[in-house]
RNA sequence: GGUCGGUUGGCCGAGUGGCUAGGCAUCGGUCUGCAAAACCGGGUACGGCGGUUCGAAUCCGCCACCGACCUCCA
């Protein structure tokens, strides 16, 4: 059996021995986006962290049914107040278009980046608007349980009725009466009974487009809400994984933590999992902020903080080197130490393909695997793994310089390693230079002529060859038995 | 102001009492017609002050600085 896996549970800020609800199936809920706007390089920090574990966890022998959420409808601008407009319906009205259109428009872009960056589709993806029929029934239980009150048309959680019974913040380490004592009475709250008190129905106002009939007026649900009602729906009552980015503990997670609990009784999620931010400048990227670089510039380079295009893979990869609950901070820099070192990797996993078996091994190379399984089972210590893959690197490149031998059996088994960490937990694909079949074709082609100048020692025309190809932004690159060529950017 | 977390070499980033993290950069070397590429090897660190200990990046105390959250957020 692989080594046991643990994983940081941010509710009792502990690392615990994984165990589900009922093996060997496991269910894991993660936020997903709210579909209004390009998907950022910060988004990109939970999908992927979530995709290793939903790898790792089938790779372990679990039988994993993975939801995360689509967000179209509820996510207001500002909570805070009455003037909150609904995300998406606010940028319906600036692109003068249909809320779906911007719906779908966004989601679309959401898919091809995840799937640029080799995410694997989750088993389930359900979207708000397609449940607000579960969360109107969840809304009514509330009320009948006593935790919500109507107001003007909209509904609230009473979240000081609900703390005097059960403990509101035990997630987030907050105390209601603290919470209370250190902030300001916000005005144009009149509908609320406490300040705290959050939407789980709001009243539509005249212009609101996206809005749905329920018992207490036309309007629309509370964002917290379609996330405790669709997980229960498909993970159960009770549920073993629920993730997310950081800055949802507080509010988002806390309150489904209290409707859930309210209902029922206790709260559906055993372990709960963060990611930390990823930071430019120190500071969080955030859209808020206006500092964040979306996916397809950083695939293009096309922002102005951007020195040149990063690859998918380089992404994922300079996601990888840091651990999940770390901030990561992006810097050309990073980027481009971790697309390098990607490099790096990925060519020595094609040399391995290719390396020529001794008789017997002059390295040990067992206990490699062991270690790798170790770091990932630490609470997904992807950069401990990734450490312990640069040593197999090392080794790779000796032998093939012919400094160290392996056995058949050793190199097998190293091939084996790689597929499992490299490919398959770790999600990480060859990426081609850029170069299409006839291009390579007719480099080929210049490339022999080059060798055959180079033979006859025409240096004059070997070199012009290179040095026009190098004009062009392509790298020649001479070996020892022969030549390769790279597409730089 | 409250709560929580952080400060590791030129950069990113692991590590929680003694054992080389790793990557990028840099330096030295190998290879090479030259160059690039590739490969090998070396050096450099633990915010400050005090304490505990045979031994501290790691434990404790104080201080400084940074960040996240406190109903916008991945």
């Amino acid at each position: 059996m692989k080594s046991a896996l643990y994983l940081y549970n941010t509710i009792s800020r502990k690392k615990e021995l994984f165990e589900p609800v009922s093996p060997p199936f496991a269910g894991m809920y993660v936020c997903g986006p709210t579909v209004y706007s390009e998907t950022h390089l910060g988004h990109a920090r939970p999908f992927i962290t979530f995709d290793i574990l939903y790898r790792y966890l089938m790779h372990l022998g679990y039988k994993v049914r993975y939801v995360r959420n689509i967000t179209d409808v509820g996510h207001l601008e500002n909570e805070s107040d009455d003037t909150g407009e609904d995300r998406i319906a606010r940028k319906a009205r600036q692109l003068n278009l249909e809320p779906m259109e911007v719906v779908q428009k966004y989601m679309n872009s959401f898919h091809r980046a995840m799937g640029r960056l080799n995410i694997l589709e989750p088993s389930i993806e359900p979207r708000a608007t397609g449940h607000i029929i579960e969360q109107q029934n969840m809304i009514d239980a509330l009320l009948r349980k006593g935790y919500a009150y109507e107001s003007n048309g909209s509904v609230y959680f009473d979240v000081e009725k609900y703390s005097k019974a059960y403990p509101y913040g035990i997630l987030s380490g907050r105390v209601l009466e603290e919470m209370q004592a250190n902030s300001r009475v916000l005005e144009g709250q009149d509908e609320k009974r406490g300040q705290f008190d959050f939407a789980l129905w709001k009243k539509a106002s005249p212009a609101h487009i996206m809005r749905w009939s329920s018992p207490w007026s036309e309007g629309f649900p509370g964002w917290h809400l379609e996330c405790s009602v669709m997980s229960t729906k498909y993970l159960g009552e009770v549920f073993d994984i629920h993730g997310g980015g950081m800055d949802l503990i507080f509010p988002h997670h806390e309150c489904e933590i209290a409707q859930s609990t309210a209902v029922k009784g206790h709260s559906p999620v055993r372990y709960w999992v963060h990611n930390n931010m990823i930071t430019i400048n120190g500071q969080k990227m955030a859209r808020s902020l206006g500092n964040f670089i979306t996916l397809d510039e950083l695939f293009t380079g096309s922002h102005k903080m951007l020195l040149q295009a990063y690859s998918p893979m380089t992404i994922r990869f300079f996601i990888l080197q840091a651990q999940y609950r770390s901030t990561l901070d992006f810097s050309n820099e990073a980027l481009l130490a971790a697309s390098l070192g990607l490099q790096k990797l990925m060519v020595a996993a094609r040399t391995l393909e290719g390396l020529k078996p001794s008789d017997c091994s002059t390295i040990d190379v067992s206990g490699i695997e062991e270690k790798c399984y170790e770091a990932l089972s630490d609470d997904l210590n992807t950069p401990v793994a990734i450490a312990h893959l640069f040593d197999v690197v090392r080794i790779i490149n000796l032998v093939n310089d012919g400094k160290e031998k392996l056995s058949s059996d050793d190199i097998k088994s190293l091939q084996q390693l790689f597929k499992t960490f490299v490919y398959d937990i770790l999600g990480l694909v060859q990426e081609e230079g850029g170069g299409s079949e006839k291009l390579s074709g007719v480099l080929s082609i210049l490339l022999e002529l080059r060798q055959e100048a180079k033979a006859r020692k025409e240096w004059s025309v070997s070199d012009r060859i290179r040095d026009r190809l190098s004009a062009l932004g392509i790298t020649v690159k001479d070996r020892k038995d022969g030549y390769d060529w790279e597409i730089s950017s």
